[in-house]
DNA sequence: ATGAAGGTTTGAAACGTTTACATTGGCGGA
DNA sequence: TCCGCCAATGTAAACGTTTCAAACCTTCAT
């Protein structure tokens, strides 16, 4: 008496076959309603769970997804597995979460022992997505997964994302049509992120169509807070920067605080630009113009589109989602370069 | 051969029995080197994995911790949740998220949910830990908890929080040591959140010890973002409010952001301090006064005693870890209320 | 030669489900 | 009366592990 009842407690409690209270359990409709009764009442009486773990041995889906994400410090992450979470539990299907830190060593942990657990798939943001063990190591066990933030070179595995290099294009171009002629990204190290570096190609992509032939480029931890050091160069160097494209929203809000230490204003001194969304850039001040992604809607489909796949309804397929950018204060008009840098 | 090998497979392959193999993964230093070479080598070549779901079937524990928080969206949680995930990682635990929304009946079907997953502990933030139906379930059940967060008024009861009240009345108290007299607490709703009510107490006793007897108070969602509406009669009307107390961090980023809609001058003409002590709090301008708690560190611990009680080798019991306030700019001195509210 | 000791290995019974298949019993039609 | 059918229920074999008790060697002292 002292563990927990099992479904052989329930039947024996309410005289019938385990199989019977099996039936009950999935099956309520296939059963009269006066057994219905007697069994729920004897599971209630007994305070019956039923246990998870032997169904799933039994079944060949175990109504389990993984995650995995570099981190969930960033809002981005953090929203985007919120989507995913609410919408699972909606489904009655439970999510194993694990975060990476960007290490690609540690999403193969993390993957693996998702698969231990017999996950019916994944949702993953990986820090490169080509060529990747990973991918590879899930296309050969045929594990249904998505890829989400991630935008892969090949067509034919699933991904949600936005056209990451269109973001970092179209806010870089915001930036040069108000007259900013010295720009720079500042980035997360492509290593950790693909995206970072598609970005990146956009920020680049940009600048050649603007003629300008400067490109400059600092990249640094994602968790970087502290940029003042690593933009001291650039805004107060001889380059006399005064914009700056951040490969993601965190990075901006953390370069708009090195800025204002180098006594510089934004945007009346340096304009600041991120990509994300998040939600916070637009209660602050100045309010954060960025390119926008819908993130938490993003997590949302990319849960849905693993449903179709782990249900065979659906073929892998990148996908993009538009993005926009946001009417933001921290990009202004181009002033000239005089009052640089009060302080180093 | 479709189907995933399994030990029986590699016992086979190997030419040794079950048992071996199981003694092989579980305790290798139990068997010769050379019979260890021998499966290891039969696992490799059957590209083996092991089925953590049969061996949770048999197994008394799971190896297995289920997280249910209010929502990823507050950073607070996100980063507690970061703390624990990483942890329980490093440990070989597999963590099962999920989110309530603030909503109790949430909790209970995530909570119960989680038991079917048969996990050997949890960890929990409620909305309201006292006379929890959540709570009396699982000591009912005696499965080993956690409360992060909440500050439960048993003492019986594990739980890592900081001295909710104590963190408010430190926050107002600064403000009215820089000679604010007409104060407002903006928190979430209290049936949402004790921890709101508690910083309530908080903000009335410091406002009772400096002999203010106006308080001020609106309760909001906690997702609230836009608070201009709310916050209007405060500050504009014959209160002329110039001290806002927000029991979240994210709520003080969305007051100053309101005060600024009305043409106020956060600190200058109204001061804003927040509690939680979110990382961006201290990137944003101007940076954010706030009753720092180690949220992360939180997580961590929470997750640490979590395995205590597991292994049976702790006992309930509640800890308060220390806060501290952390050296903003968004608290000013008070200097009257001549410029109040430019734009309603 | 015999047996005890001890290191390796094995057989088989769980763990709590699901489910294909067998059984039961009641009922209508021939 | 008998047959067949159907709905309701039961039987028992999986699912992939862990683990206890028993069996099997060697080796070595007697």
């Amino acid at each position: 008496m002292s563990s927990k009842p099992t479904m052989r407690d329930v039947a024996r409690k309410s005289g019938l076959s385990i199989a019977t209270v099996s039936r009950v359990i999935n099956f309520p409709d296939q059963v009269p309603a006066e057994t219905a009764k007697v069994v729920t009442a004897a599971m209630a009486y007994l305070n019956y769970r039923p246990n998870i773990n032997g169904r799933r041995l039994k079944m060949t889906h175990t109504r389990t997804v993984g995650v995995v994400v570099p981190t969930l410090a960033n809002p981005v992450f953090a929203t985007a597995v919120q989507g995913i979470e609410q919408d699972a539990n909606a489904k009655g299907l439970t999510v194993l979460l694990t975060s990476s830190n960007y290490d690609p060593e540690r999403e193969m942990g993390a993957v693996s022992a998702l698969l231990n657990n017999r996950v019916d798939g994944l949702i993953l943001t990986l820090a490169n997505a080509d060529n990747n063990p990973v991918v590879d190591l899930l296309l050969a066990e045929k594990i249904p997964f998505v890829l989400l933030f991630n935008q892969p070179s090949r067509a034919d595995i699933a991904a949600i994302s936005v056209d990451n290099a269109q973001s970092a294009y179209d806010i870089t171009t915001a930036m040069i049509a108000k007259g900013h002629r010295s720009l720079a990204m500042v980035a997360g190290h492509f290593e950790s992120s693909d995206r970072s570096r598609q970005r990146y190609d956009g920020f680049c992509r940009a600048l050649d169509d603007a003629g300008i032939p400067q490109k400059n480029l600092v990249q640094v931890r994602f968790d970087e807070a502290d940029l003042v050091g690593p933009l001291g160069a650039l805004l107060c160097g001889p380059e006399k920067v005064t914009g700056v494209v951040c490969s993601t929203d965190m990075l901006a809000i953390a370069a708009m605080n090195a800025c204002r230490a180098h006594g510089l204003s934004v945007p009346d001194d340096v304009s600041v630009g991120g990509i994300d969304g998040i939600s916070v850039g637009g209660l602050i001040t100045p309010k954060l113009c960025s390119a926008v992604q819908p993130t938490q809607e993003m997590g949302r489909q990319a849960l849905a589109f693993l449903r179709g796949l782990i249900k065979g309804q659906a073929n892998p397929q990148s996908l993009l989602l538009p993005h926009h950018l946001s009417a933001g204060e921290s990009i202004g008009s181009y002033r000239g370069t005089d009052q640089h840098c009060s302080s180093t």
